[in-house]
DNA sequence: TGTATCGAATACACGGATGTATCGAAAGAG
DNA sequence: CTCTTTCGATACATCCGTGTATTCGATACA
C-alpha cells in the first residue's frame, strides 16, 4: 500500500478494513491516538501488521478513514431515524428537541475519538475540510427536518441553517460538559433546556395552523 | 525528579520551568501532543533534556503543569479586565455580550492545546477533575460579573450559574466553528448573535431601573 | 574567597515501534 | 481442477525516543 494507487476492493479486503476500523475506534477511544501503536490496533482486530500495511499507509490514514466512514454511517442512521418520524405527531418544541436529542444519542467512545479528530483538524487544513464537509451535511439535514417538525409545533425558523448551526454548536459544547461529569444527570437536563430555548430564540410563531 | 518529592523552587528553577511551559505550549499547539518529543520541547526552550528531567517526570506532567498554569493566568487576566469595567456604563445586552467576548478573546494556540487537553481529560479521571474545577471557576466568575452587567441592561438572570454554564457551552461549541473556518468572519458574527439570544433566553426584565 | 549544593549538559544503554522484503496460504478465474 | 493473483503472516534491519547515571559549571552561603 504505497502512494495513492487504488487496490481492488475484494470482499476479503473490505472485511479486513472493517475490522481494522472497528479496532481503531475502540483503541483510540480507550487509550488515545498518539499512544496507540499500529501493532495494538492490529492485535485488537486479530491481525498482524502485515494486514495493516497491506491496507493503509499510516495510523493517520487509518484514523481518517475510520472517522470518515463511521461519520457517514452515523449521519445515515440519523437521517433514517428522523425520516421515519411522522411530522404530524410533533406538537411542541420540547418534543422536537427530545426527538432530535434521542436520535443523536451520546456515544462516549465516538465523542472521545471525535474530540481528538477535531484537535488534529485544527492543525491540518485537509482534515479541517473533512470536518467542515461533515458539519455542512449535518446542518443541511437538520435544517430540513427541523423545519418540518417545527411546523407541527406552530413555529417556523427564519433561517433554518443558522438555527441548525447554533444547535450543533450547543450540542458540541454541552456534550463536553455531559461527558466531563458522566455520573451527573444535570448536564443532560440543562442541555435539553438550552436546546429548547435556542429553538425558541431562532423561530417565530407560524401563523396558519398548529395546536 | 522522581516521585512526588518537592524540589525547592529557586529562581533558576522557576525560570527554567517557565521557559519549558512556554515552549511546550508552542510546540503542542503547532505539532500536537503525541507527536512532539521531549527533545523538541527542550530545543524550543533552548535546553537539553537534562533540564527537562530535572524538572518533570514525563511529557504528560509537563502538559498538565503548563495547562493548569496558563489556565490560571488567563482566568486571572479575564477577572482583572472585567473588574476594570464600570458596570454603570453597560446599557444593553449586546454590549454585555461584546464586552465578554472581547475579554475572553479567541487564542488559536490556546484553543488547540485545550482541545487536546479535553480529549485527554475524557479518558483520565484526574484530568477530568482539573477541567471541572477550572470550569467551575469560570462559571463562578462569569455568573457574578454577568449579574452586575445585566443590571445596567435592565435584565436579571434567574439562575446566573445556569446562564454561565450555557454561555460556556456555547463558547466552546462556537469556538470550534470559528477556528474550523478561520478565514470566514460569519461564525464570529453568529457566535455573538447566539450569545445574545441565549442571554435573553435565560434572563427576565428587571423591574426597577435601567434604560 | 572558599566551599557546598544545586541544576543543566552529556553520554550511554535499552526498549520498542516502524516499515520493508519475502513467503505461503487462501481466494478467484478459466 | 488447475493456475494465477491476492493478501495477510513472518522475519529483519533500522531508527528514534526515553530515562538514567555521571560530569561539570554556576550560584548561594559562610
Amino acid at each position: 500500500m504505497t502512494g495513492t494507487e487504488l487496490k481492488r476492493l475484494t470482499k476479503r479486503r473490505v472485511e479486513t478494513r472493517r475490522r481494522l476500523h472497528q479496532a481503531a475506534l475502540e483503541e483510540f477511544a480507550e487509550r488515545g491516538f498518539g499512544v496507540v501503536t499500529v501493532e495494538q490496533v492490529c492485535a485488537a482486530a486479530g491481525f498482524t501488521r502485515g494486514a495493516f500495511y497491506s491496507n493503509f499507509d499510516s495510523l493517520d490514514e487509518l484514523f481518517l478513514s475510520m472517522w470518515e466512514d463511521r461519520s457517514r454511517a452515523l449521519l445515515a442512521d440519523l437521517d433514517e431515524v428522523l425520516a421515519a418520524v411522522d411530522p404530524g405527531e410533533v406538537r411542541s418544541v420540547r418534543q422536537v428537541v427530545e426527538l432530535v436529542d434521542r436520535a443523536v444519542g451520546l456515544d462516549d467512545a465516538w465523542f472521545r475519538v471525535t474530540a481528538e479528530f477535531s484537535a488534529h483538524a485544527l492543525r491540518d487544513p485537509a482534515l479541517r475540510r473533512v470536518m467542515a464537509a461533515r458539519e455542512e451535511a449535518i446542518v443541511a439535514m437538520l435544517a430540513s427536518v427541523l423545519q418540518s417538525f417545527l411546523h407541527g409545533a406552530g413555529r417556523r425558523a427564519e433561517d433554518p441553517k443558522v438555527l441548525a448551526l447554533a444547535l450543533v454548536a450547543v450540542h458540541d459544547g454541552t456534550s463536553l460538559q455531559c461527558l466531563t461529569e458522566p455520573d451527573d444527570p444535570r448536564p443532560r437536563l440543562r442541555r435539553l433546556d438550552l436546546f429548547e430555548r435556542v429553538v425558541f430564540a431562532y423561530t417565530v410563531e407560524s401563523t396558519g395552523e398548529s395546536a
